[in-house]
DNA sequence: CTGACTGCAAATAGTTTGCATGACG
DNA sequence: CGTCATGCAAACTATTTGCAGTCAG
């Protein structure tokens, strides 16, 4: 189930391919050869990418694919919540593949695009005290790291 | 003036708009009346502002601007660290003004837009563990906190 | 079969650049 | 006065929409 170890995510802790099918075709969307190769990109990639990336990717294996198809897949998915928006790194407009859990955040790496979920980021005492202190109804927080993962260290030396 | 009612920062917390003209004067910038003019705009508002708000606001007091100037004058604010990026707004290219201290992040009115500013978010015991448990070295982060700020939560009423 | 999906083209939105004119210091 | 800034127009990039043909279920 969800995990305790909130890093180093083994493959089984993130949605696979046949989850996200499976789960498009429950709400009712079909299935097609164009959503499936998006799904396959996303699926196996562990970094971020705009709606670009994604399409030149796809391009490879599915030179037919249209630049539109691509953004009307994202924006069914992010509906449903199985990817999320990445800010920290540069474009806004990026995304990456959500694990099945409720709520987490970021961790990027700023040189290769890697993104590593955490899930326990335990700011709720923050978050009190911003609402004590400042009258606001705290609904929702954006939290982000941005450094270099191990890889990129080793690179730079 | 600015209005003391909403928020919890002294004025002098800010950067004035004399303030931010002499610091831009420094760096060998001009100041002309369409920069000031936006600078008025900036240095009186609390909530968060894209390129087009800023454009309009300054276009009832000086209708001659161009919207290419405002975008030209965010950029030498922004480069010089006088205004910062807010993200979970909604826009990803709004922008606040900043207060002169270093470390801050901001706390958004999901409704109305007001910002008020947070210094000491203290999650340093978080990224040490991060950094520990991923190996990451990680450079900085990105915290905003959403939510209904006190005047929206009566009219929400 | 039939409604949903795709791809194209065109529309829209947001942002940047080139250049002649104008004005700050 | 020289240089930097402005405003216009146009170029670019990113994203959305309309529509006719196509395909998954």
């Amino acid at each position: 189930m969800i995990n305790e170890k909130y890093f180093h995510l083994p493959i089984e802790m993130r949605f696979t391919q046949n989850k996200i099918a499976s789960i498009l075709r429950q709400q009712g969307y079909k299935l097609t050869p164009q959503r499936r190769a998006v799904l396959s990109v996303i699926a196996l990639s562990h970094d971020h990418f705009t709606p670009t990336d994604i399409h030149e990717r796809v391009h490879q294996k599915y030179p037919d694919i249209g630049l539109v198809t691509v953004y009307r897949t994202l924006h069914i998915l992010a509906g449903l919540g199985l990817i999320c928006e990445v800010h920290a790194g540069g474009s806004c407009q990026s995304y990456v593949m959500r694990r099945p859990s409720e709520h987490h955040h970021h961790l990027i790496c700023s040189d290769c695009g890697t993104v590593v979920d955490f899930a326990n980021c335990d700011i709720s005492e923050l978050e009190q005290r911003l609402s004590h202190e400042t009258g606001f109804e705290i609904e929702s927080h954006l939290l982000e790291f941005l450094g270099l993962c191990r890889n990129c260290q080793k690179e730079a030396k």
